[in-house]
DNA sequence: GTTCACAATGACAACGTTGTCTCAAATTAC
DNA sequence: GTAATTTGAGACAACGTTGTCATTGTGAAC
């Protein structure tokens, strides 16, 4: 039913070696003979065995590691990794995890033992847990992580970093220039780097405009809707209100506009909202929130082409490269003068 | 470095094909000699190599195909059906398709043959177009269904069906009960046989409670938040106007929401609305959504533990199930005595 | 006590590929 | 014109598993 490469030998007259060095590109062959191979490979839609090749010792497949209740995240990266993949001829393995699990390191081992991927691509926050790098490291295996910085951080393993702190930065000082001066900062989850990244996005921008750091009006959580309408009701509750609240993520302000109707406060009129991520959510509100989008897709193909990269060529040259997060201002947002009271 | 398994035989004292026979099951092996074989298994973390044995024949992976937009349905999809692979010993292939396509048929062909999967899950779309059914067919492919109906098709092919037309029938109800008489109903992507089914359900709860059915209050579009917006807007100046809205699923109900807000209407006081899916998006909105919730995860477990068993032991005895999605109320929608006008 | 059936176990081939080695032909150097 | 070198291509083994067949031993049947 499926040629194999026996059959594309036979068809042109060749041995079967010979064909594997024509489509492994060994460069060896003689050009007519190359001619030959390639047309009876085209004209029996041959394509390798994976199997056998991966039996062979040559990876073939890489593992998707990922802990995040985020589907629209997960999904945009999983489209990322597995384009690319499909470019380049590669299977994809993916692993949904548990970050605090205790025994994630030996999840990961075990799976790549029993899939035998050739390498690995690591989202936040697994891809931010020393304990993992350094036992995966330890085993040499490959991988490249996907992370929040504004920099590429000084270890050797490559990466793809995402500058979240000077988007939040950007936010921020987008709310002052609305006038606004008590703006919250309700945090994610301490395992994200990304949510500290974002803080110190925040506080820089302050710092910047002369705005003296309330510290009341910093509220740490995690990266849920519960969470935020928990928060928001709290720091609506408290002394100094704030004029505006940036959420760490799309999430966390679906929460703070919930607690805000619940409360009968209007958005933006009343207060002022920005999300982080551009989800549907953040679209279909209403109002829509203004919020920081982040080029998930791209990033994640990125990452895939620098991983399998360093499987063929090993870890010479790598080039990690970073991500701008960009400001979508939509109308959950509004000057400080217009304000109602 | 990774246990083979001529290392526990070699551990064990037997041969190879004894260890294999024990890791198989296949139960002619003397109780003392499967002891000692399972007892070197767990000393060297033994995994059979899954190459090897695809390889040799025995398909060990399946393949998830979908086309859906929307992120929380395929990720919980996958999570399922990963669930059920890994408990199982299977290896997961996904791919993301589009249905609308003409190639779509040699993609999944494509597919199956340079990834070696041994079977398919399929969602709709997909698993309600007959061009992609036969062509499995034809080429004795196996593959379980998950889609849209009241009964199981009367193909012999094993599925699993979701009874959406009685899911449906209870929303409507379920707002007839509330006193509502005018009821919209927006459908999703004709493509889908849910949409059709939950219109059908839709239809038999007026019929049933003699009410007539008004056709200016059905309309047709798709499934996705900007459909829902237009044809709210569409709908609402009309010189119909509705009291209630069933909207297909819980993005158009977003759309809905989001163009009755626009139009300063408020929900539910002056319009009920529900939705269909028990998405993120219905528990986070303002007012909450009243919806239906389908159980996806265990659904994309029992339809690949199905798709083992046939995998395994052929199409005898397969039992295809149904799933029965329940209403969620929520505060979305609200008795028609109470509004206000 | 010999034959037979059957159960338990092992030896070996095969799956489709790539790495290593070998060999023949073509080219170069003298 | 002969020896040395390079080049192109094939033969074969190996990867880790499972299917097929052969072998051994054990107890039952005559």
């Amino acid at each position: 039913m499926k040629a194999t490469i026996k059959d594309v030998a036979k068809l042109a007259g060749v041995s079967f070696k010979t064909v594997s060095r024509v489509i492994n590109k060994e460069g060896t062959v003689g050009q007519d003979l190359q001619d030959k191979v390639m047309k009876a490979v085209k004209e029996l839609n041959y394509q390798p065995n994976l199997s056998a090749r991966l039996l062979r010792g040559t990876a073939s497949s890489i593992g998707f590691i990922y802990d995040n209740p985020n589907s629209n995240y997960v999904i945009d990266m999983q489209r990322g990794i597995l384009g690319e993949c499909h470019r380049q001829g590669y299977e994809l393995v993916i692993h949904p995890c548990d970050a605090k699990s205790k025994t994630i390191i030996d999840e990961i081992i075990g799976m790549v033992d029993r899939s035998r991927v050739g390498g690995l691509v690591l989202t936040p926050p697994v891809s931010e847990m020393p304990d993992v790098l350094s036992a995966l490291n330890k085993r040499k295996l490959k991988y490249v992580r996907i992370l929040s910085g504004a920099n590429p951080p000084d270890t050797i393993s490559p990466c793809v970093f995402i500058d979240d702190r000077t988007a939040a930065y950007k936010i921020t000082q987008y709310l002052i220039d609305l006038g606004h001066k008590a703006i919250a900062f309700l945090g994610g989850d301490e395992a994200h780097k990304s949510s500290t990244e974002r803080m110190e996005g925040y506080k820089a921008a302050l710092k910047e405009n002369k705005i003296t750091l309330d510290k009341k009006l910093i509220v740490g959580g995690e990266y849920s809707f519960e969470s935020g309408v928990k928060r928001t009701r709290q720091l609506l509750s408290g002394s100094t209100k704030p004029t505006a609240i940036f959420a760490c993520n799309d999430e966390i302000a679906a929460g703070t506009l919930f607690a805000a109707r619940i409360q009968g406060i209007e958005v933006p009129q009343q207060l002022s909202i920005v999300g982080f991520e551009d989800s549907p959510f953040s679209r279909q509100a209403w109002p829509n929130l203004t919020t920081a989008q982040q080029p998930i897709r791209t990033i994640a193909q990125h990452a895939t082409s620098i991983l399998i990269d360093v499987m063929r060529n090993g870890e010479k040259n790598v080039e990690s490269e970073g991500f701008y997060p960009e400001l979508i201002v939509r109308d959950s947002t509004c000057p400080v003068a217009s304000r109602k009271n």
